[in-house]
DNA sequence: ACTAATGTACGAACTGGTGAGTTAGTAATA
DNA sequence: TATTACTAACTCACCAGTTCGTACATTAGT
């Protein structure tokens, strides 16, 4: 009860605008997955942090920005993620199944990153293309996917015509929207496709499925 | 059957309930899928149509319910589609490679319904939730595979152990992705999963994945 | 002392929703 | 047929609360 006026020294907080902005975009990630870009409020997301709304338009400038720089970070990670991958020392059959496994468990942990990115396809993915650090990102996973694609191509045992943007999105998809129409598969036809105890199911089911694509014998004609 | 107390509205300028209510599910459909629940304003959903916004309060009592008669509509057109389904005549395999075209060609066709989908799964599905005419309805494209799996799982020829919820969840994810997240990939991969050109490629390789799957040889443990 | 970092208070524009009144269609009645 | 009574369909103007953004004051670190 030391109702002295006590100067603005609500916790030991030291400045620091690395900081600040790095919760600025915790939060705001959170913000944005959970209710998308027009159901996020500036002031909400101020409030859950430790500092205030001028503070977000000082470093960000605005909503949208703030919004591509959520995007931008969340991005970020799922590349650095991508550059950990190391499965080039196995053969390529084994190497593609762990790579969809990884697939799978990446989206799995990270339901914010799809729901930012179902959000940012709702929106023509027009902050994509107006960053310019995203513009040109690279795709660790997908160089990885084409050399083992290659190499199995070579050596007969894939018999399927894709390459590696295609088997990407194929890989993309089973995982993404397990995740992604989680509520409404489950709402409409009453199973979890989240499901702990479902998890190894569709995690083989996955596998299953690139595997027996790729090495499927094809119709000659 | 020309009945004498048909109402006459031989143009729009009539008043009519039913036509505009249609028109308002019509305009709402559009906004909504254009711009997400939040981003859609009730004013100017009223200014796209002939009518006013207190019709929209007036027939449907708010923006929630709205979105939710948006919803219950565009359901109820892909129930409709699926209830014309005719594969069953055709052998297991030809019949599901059918059946998952019939699907992709659904999706293609209806963009808007995708990205309403998309919008309720980042509302954690509570419209569906809250509807009682979207809880309990069917899915005749799950009986249709349920019957089409059965036999081809009994003959032999499908060995892959999937039920027909498992296998609906395989081919909606590739078709939807393909769709709903067409922008982010394009805008990342520089290739649209949309583009006409590649139309045939990615129907034969969504029918290649799934065919290949079911028949593909099991390893015996 | 100087500047980057931060906080407070405020406002113009917007947004979902409503109150109150009007018009068109219809059926019963005279 | 003409009148009346009634109701569904509709319009307009407005409110109460919200929302993004900013002007201005203040503080901490060097």
């Amino acid at each position: 009860m030391t109702s002295v006026e006590e100067p603005a020294r609500s916790n030991g907080r030291t400045r620091d605008a690395a900081r600040t902005q790095a919760e600025i975009l915790d939060v705001a990630t959170q913000e944005f997955a959970r209710v998308g870009f027009a159901g996020a409020r500036v002031d909400d997301i101020a409030a859950r942090t430790s500092t205030t709304k001028r503070m977000i338009y000082y470093y960000f400038g605005g909503k949208e920005q703030l919004f591509t720089a959520v995007l931008e970070r969340a991005y970020g990670v799922i590349r650095d993620a991508e550059q950990e991958l190391d499965v080039e020392h196995l053969d390529p059959v084994a190497a593609i199944r762990r790579l969809a496994e990884l697939t799978f468990d990446h989206h799995e942990q990270h339901p914010d990153f799809i729901r930012l990115v179902s959000i940012e396809n709702i929106h023509g993915a027009e902050h994509i293309a107006a960053s310019e650090k995203l513009g040109r990102i690279g795709s660790p996973a997908l160089d990885v996917i084409r050399r083992i694609l290659e190499s199995g191509q070579k050596s007969g045992l894939f018999t399927a015509d894709v390459d590696a943007v295609d088997l990407h999105a194929m890989i993309s998809s089973f995982c993404f929207f397990r995740v992604s129409n989680r509520h409404t598969f489950g709402a409409l036809f009453g199973r979890d496709l989240v499901d702990p105890a479902q998890r190894e199911h569709y995690r083989a089911m996955l596998g299953d499925m690139v595997i027996a694509y790729l090495t499927a014998p094809r119709a000659e004609d």
